[in-house]
DNA sequence: GCCGTTTTCGGCCCGACTGTTTTCAGTCG
């Protein structure tokens, strides 16, 4: 799939037009279209060859003569004409807080700065500021962002930003005069990794509540402290993390969260269809001239601009707003939907937990079975179960259903997939198992695509766990070929797993979209080895609805007898010959 | 660049902030 490839053609010609001076409408369409590729599940080159690129929003007929050149030629003229005289050096600038195509453009021509080297020099030595429309401030503003990129990570994980929001928002509802008060931002549409924490709130005093906030223990620094907008760093593990809250009035409360929420892509969606219908969409509201029609609730903005509320993982403009419009909105799954955590870890092999504590804990988060899958013999350095003591935790879980009422733990096992793609376990002891899921822990580049389908098409196996193996913080994965495994499963009734565990969250949202739409259930489960793992889900359901998943596609939403009773799923359809 | 039951040309999201101006340009979210 060469999606990815020609979307980063569309960004770089983007940025580079961008600080060509070219209009700000064609650099928008073509950082457009990029995200477009992004998004599609569908293989670019497939597309181009049906001749259907200009079916697609925002592709049009140049765009779409772009993309077949380069599909062709494996080149792409207008990359190489417009690249021509822009050193790729000076489009990372751009990713500078203050620095704009404007600006990039004026220190390029003027004082040949190439680089972030070059910057830092033109900086140091005065030439910077003497430019026209630079001055010292500006100056000393881009010093200061240079040095926060330096010092802050990128972006960090969802798992790691909640921590650090949870604490905030606990924290600031005990604000004095406080009403409401609410994460926003990507944090709030659950996206994998976030950059800053944005928080909304509104209460009677702002500046009151803005100083209480500054004042958070956990605060590292306080960057701003106005009369609406606050904003500190946190620690947040190793690193700082920048916290910014907004105080509203309670009567633009809907209005500012829907706009602070975002994304981008999506409020332009919403305010070019107020648009079109004589209205105006702001952080403020919906307005009819002067006449402001909706504010205090985020469902009463959507109600007047003709569609029902949007879920805030929806809000990615891939064509949510247009669904909404048909009134063709998905019912995404829900954390009332999940009846059980189908992949957790005991300390017989490398948790921390004993059995009964996975059950009390599992009945807090209001489930009614969780499967324990501790690793197989070959995850030596997970103290995996050889099939004796396999068997062991069998009979103990067997001995301890029996005490439970309402509930049931399924004897589970994250069996290894070995080297030449078998199973760590005999198919005897796999078949006595309620629920096998199959991973592969070692050889991250040896096969892996052959040996999932290999496990796959194993009739004890129902789902592959964290199928790429990417991890979030920095792993890269499985040299796998996800869509093939999403393929396979589809072909052999199988599952695949969304591991909800907050550095993994694999499948990726692209990839679950993918399955669903190739009818492959999903099974979610949070790996975890913790006490407090369980309550990760959240993570995964993010995740899951992000991926527009229903309650249908989550083989969580069973129950342990509609689970056991799929078991023996489908037989493998014979290959058709073609 | 894209797009069109008002348009194949002339639109294309909105408001705020900052710093540089002498009424506004650049940048951001």
């Amino acid at each position: 799939m060469k999606n990815r490839e020609v979307a980063a053609m569309f960004d770089r010609i983007a940025d580079a037009l961008e600080i060509k001076g070219e209009t700000g409408f064609k650099v928008v369409a073509y950082s457009k279209a990029a995200r477009i590729l992004l998004d599609m599940t569908e293989d670019v080159e497939t597309v181009a060859r049906e001749g259907r690129l200009e079916t697609i929003p925002g592709i049009g007929e140049g765009l779409a003569k772009k993309i077949v050149e380069y599909l062709d030629m494996g080149t792409m003229s207008k990359y190489r004409e417009v690249m021509a005289g822009v050193p790729e050096t000076l489009l990372g600038l751009l990713e500078i807080q203050g620095l704009g195509g404007k600006t990039v453009h004026l220190m390029h021509e003027e004082l040949g700065v190439k680089d972030l080297d070059g910057l830092k020099r033109s900086i140091a030595d005065g030439s910077l500021a003497k430019l026209h429309g630079m001055g010292e401030k500006k100056v000393e503003n881009i010093r200061k962002a240079i040095e926060t990129r330096e010092r802050v990570a990128e972006r960090i994980s969802i798992g790691e930003a909640a921590l650090v929001a949870d604490e905030v928002i606990a924290y600031l509802e005990k604000a004095p005069g406080i009403s409401r008060v609410s994460a926003a931002g990507s944090l709030r549409r659950m996206k994998e990794t976030v950059g800053d924490i944005d928080v909304l709130a509104c209460g009677k005093n702002g500046a009151e509540i803005i100083r209480y906030f500054a004042r958070n223990p956990n605060a590292v620094r306080v960057l701003a402290e106005g009369e609406t907008k606050g904003s500190v760093t946190v620690r947040a593990g190793e690193t700082e993390r920048q916290v910014d809250l907004r105080v509203v009035d309670a009567s633009e409360y809907g209005a500012a969260l829907l706009y602070f929420t975002g994304s981008k892509a999506h409020n332009i969606k919403l305010r070019g269809l107020a648009k079109e219908r004589g209205l105006k969409i702001s952080e403020y509201g919906v307005f009819r001239g002067t006449k402001r029609l909706a504010s205090r609730e985020e469902e009463d903005c959507y109600r007047v601009l003709g569609m029902p509320w949007i879920p805030p993982e929806m809000r990615e403009d891939r064509g949510e707003v247009e669904s909404a419009l048909d009134g063709r909105l998905p019912r995404l799954v829900e954390a009332g939907d999940i009846r059980g955590d189908l992949h957790v870890h005991t300390r017989a092999s490398d948790g921390s937990l004993s059995l009964g504590e996975v059950v009390d804990l599992a009945r807090k988060m209001g489930y009614s079975y969780v499967a324990i899958c501790d690793h197989s013999q070959a995850a030596k350095y997970a103290r995996g179960l050889a099939a004796d003591r396999l068997a062991a935790e069998m009979e103990e879980i067997e001995a301890l259903n029996r005490t439970l009422k309402g509930f049931r733990v399924l004897k589970g096992s994250e069996v290894d997939i070995l080297s030449d793609g078998s199973l760590d376990f005999p198919d005897e002891l796999l078949g006595r198992l309620d629920f096998v899921v199959a991973a592969v822990h070692s050889g991250f580049k040896k096969n892996v695509t052959e040996r999932m389908l290999k496990a796959l098409e194993n009739p004890h196996v129902r789902t592959i766990a964290h199928p790429s193996g990417r991890l979030i913080s920095g792993r890269e994965g499985y040299d796998v070929d996800l869509d093939k495994v999403i393929d396979g499963a589809a072909r052999l009734g199988k599952a695949l797993e969304l591991n909800s565990y907050y550095d993994r969250l694999d499948l990726d949202e692209l990839h679950l979209k993918k399955a669903k739409e190739k009818g492959v259930k999903i099974t979610m489960g949070t790996d975890t080895h913790f006490a407090d793992g369980l309550a990760m889900m959240r993570f995964g359901l993010g995740i899951a609805r992000r991926a527009w998943l229903g309650k249908g596609d989550v083989l969580n939403s069973l129950t342990a007898a509609e689970l056991l009773g799929r078991k023996a799923a489908k037989k493998p359809r014979r290959k058709r010959r073609s």
